[in-house]
DNA sequence: CGATAGTAGAAAGTTCTGCTATCCATTCTA
DNA sequence: TAGAATGGATAGCAGAACTTTCTACTATCG
């Protein structure tokens, strides 16, 4: 297929893709002559797979560039794909040295019985939010981490058993970007909705907004 | 306080802070003369909270005005807060409309007995992610829905009970914004770090990559 | 009192990102 | 063989988030 096809397939514009084709995000078509080229379906599949970064992930085109190298990469490993993706989607690092924050994540790790090196991006992500909330006066923020660990538990479990289940390598390392840039899309949006729809269930309480009224036994799903 | 002391203990720069209040996301100061004022201890919450919007939620200016606006609304309603601040924090609508991915998210409304309407920031959001997860070949990405939502529901309660918490209805909306924005960045990592501990402990079944081998046998934590 | 530093407010400038537009020399297509 | 399309290169553009520069003050220290 020649370009103005894989523009139509995608709802890509022409000079988009050429961007993209000069920025790496895509591998270049077959050359059938000095000027003019072929592109196969890996192309476009690719070249949504981009679009689902940069518009649902919200990830720039260097941090595209980023989580493609780690699939295209020859000595694919998954291990490295994951930290080289975490990275990209997490928000740039603060820096923050906060002790307090730092004892936080470690007393939480320490409960969860998770182990993990501090220079891990989920570690010094976790430490920054913190920081954040401790500098927005919310310390208690921590006290929501372990109800967020039973919750990410069989999240990940789920994920990796979509990963593993892949027929290839390809396959894989292309479901644990999925998983993770859609997947962070999708909690954040079923979160909006479990919130509403509590909410909606305890409308008695919120009508009755800072009085703290008990809760009116709020049903479970 | 004036303008470089407020600097100082933000670590915001005052052509910053200046800019923000043109912005109109940090109320003027006290005038004491034509030019000069004073800030308050209010300023420097706002301007933290600010900052935590834009740098780990990653919202725009104009996204976190919207938010602001929620929160200094007079007739102030956490329903609406908790929509306006929805709103602000997804990514901007992509306005599609693929009929298998609002099936989709109906038949997952329906299997947690939710009620929604389908004007809803969530449902909105989440359709575009279904729709986009389709578009590259992850039509089994529905499957990890409910998943989300049995992780969603505690979130969502201790959240609430997070906000209902609050002394005033301003802490309380500030709570939204609190458990919202740094809520999604904290689940986001925890994510992570579960990923990477669950990976850990497979260890086996990920160097095995591809091969399809059975489960061995993982520990829970 | 005067030198120095800080301030509000406005306007213009800067940097970065993510595209678009314009060319040109070719090449495919009708 | 005319007209549209293509690859490749370069330049341009709009928006976002600051940053700089300016003016006309004001506060304060010695």
């Amino acid at each position: 297929m020649r370009i103005a096809e894989l523009s139509r397939r995608s709802g890509v514009p022409v000079p988009t893709i050429k961007y993209y084709l000069r920025e790496g995000l895509l591998p270049a078509g077959e050359l059938t002559s000095p000027n003019q080229a072929r592109y196969a379906e890996v192309h476009l599949h690719r070249l949504r797979l981009v679009r689902a970064m940069v518009e649902l992930g919200g990830l720039s085109i260097s941090a595209v560039r980023d989580v493609l190298g780690a699939l295209d990469d020859p000595e694919k490993s998954l291990h490295k794909a994951m930290g080289t993706i975490s990275a990209a989607v997490a928000p740039p690092d603060l820096g923050v040295a906060d002790e307090v924050a730092q004892q936080q994540v470690e007393a939480f790790l320490d409960r969860q019985g998770w182990v993990c090196r501090p220079k891990s991006y989920g570690y010094k992500a976790l430490v920054g939010v913190l920081a954040t909330a401790r500098e927005v006066g919310h310390e208690r923020f921590a006290d929501l981490l372990d109800g967020l660990a039973r919750a990410a538990w069989p999240l990940a479990e789920a994920d990796l058993d979509y990963v593993l289940s892949a027929g290839s390598t390809d396959e894989a390392l292309e479901g644990v970007i999925v998983g993770t840039v859609l997947g962070d899309a999708a909690m954040a949006a079923v979160r909006v909705l479990a919130r509403r729809e509590l909410s909606g269930r305890r409308d008695a309480a919120l009508s009755d907004l800072g009085s703290n009224a008990p809760d009116p036994d709020p049903p479970k799903p």
